[in-house]
DNA sequence: TATTGTTATACTCTATAACTATA
DNA sequence: TATAGTTATAGAGTATAACAATA
């Protein structure tokens, strides 16, 4: 079969932000995956890292949320941070109940590491559909977490 | 407890692409569940039907790497399409080792309504980031899928 | 030999119910 | 009685290896 096979076409798929917005996550989180590798971070553990470091001493159920993870997978993600001694949970004094979290000065040091990381993709990225762009498609994507 | 706690902060990942496009992926995705939930279909199976009419009798493996799904996987959402008579694999002519896919009669119709489904939520979006910025941010997703 | 679709399987993500210890 | 964190578990979604039928 040496045929030229005609490109599937994809109808109303192209134009649909759902279908769009699945395909663009699925290839910036594969570059991330690339990037990170040698970091052995996922999206989902650099994340944690960047709001735990600038929300120092808060519940654990509190970063959860505002990174929109359930509390228990969550805990199977600090889980495994501690293992590596990136980050601590520490018992709150005023309520014996929560966890305050905190990087370790390794996880502090990890995390520089890994925001240089970050910012490469995020400056391919910036070469690919310009700096003016950039700044929209993040205020864009704001409002449509909104909805 | 009833103090006013504050907001917690995302630092950088409030102007990182992959965070805003996993959240916005998020909020879109729930926002097309609640609105399919009465035709039962997954953005999968609803792009696969989609694909699958506008791409008559192509091979199963042509439309499942066009839309991004494995093989094995694209087996599974097909078992389910055909046991709802949504769609059917006909075993090709020229090459009988290959599967011609197409939708039935009762696939075509509830692909109309869901298409009519999916129209809203596009309108939806209209609504929310304006005619110009939608048609932009479809652009601006092709070209990071490119990434 | 190579390819199409399939089976079996495993790994990650995500979601929920029930438990514990504190409040 | 309610809340923070945890455990156990189940369901999606996605990935790979190995196989049967056909080329």
């Amino acid at each position: 079969m040496i045929e030229a096979d005609e490109a599937i076409r994809l109808g109303l798929l192209s134009q649909a932000i759902g279908y769009q917005l699945r395909r663009a996550q699925l290839a910036v989180f594969e570059d991330f995956a690339r990037r990170f590798a040698a970091l052995d971070l996922s999206p989902a553990q650099f994340s944690a890292l960047v709001a735990i470091r600038e929300n120092p001493a808060r519940r654990q159920s509190e970063i959860a949320a505002a990174l929109g993870v359930q509390g228990p997978n969550f805990v199977a993600l600090m889980d495994g941070l501690e293992r590596r001694g990136l980050a601590e949970r520490l018992r709150s004094g005023a309520d014996r109940r929560a966890n305050a979290l905190q990087l370790t000065p390794a996880g502090a040091t990890l995390l520089k590491r890994a925001e240089a990381t970050q910012a490469t993709q995020e400056a391919a990225i910036r070469d690919l559909i310009g700096e003016t762009e950039h700044r929209r498609l993040v205020e864009t994507l704001e409002r449509l977490s909104q909805l």
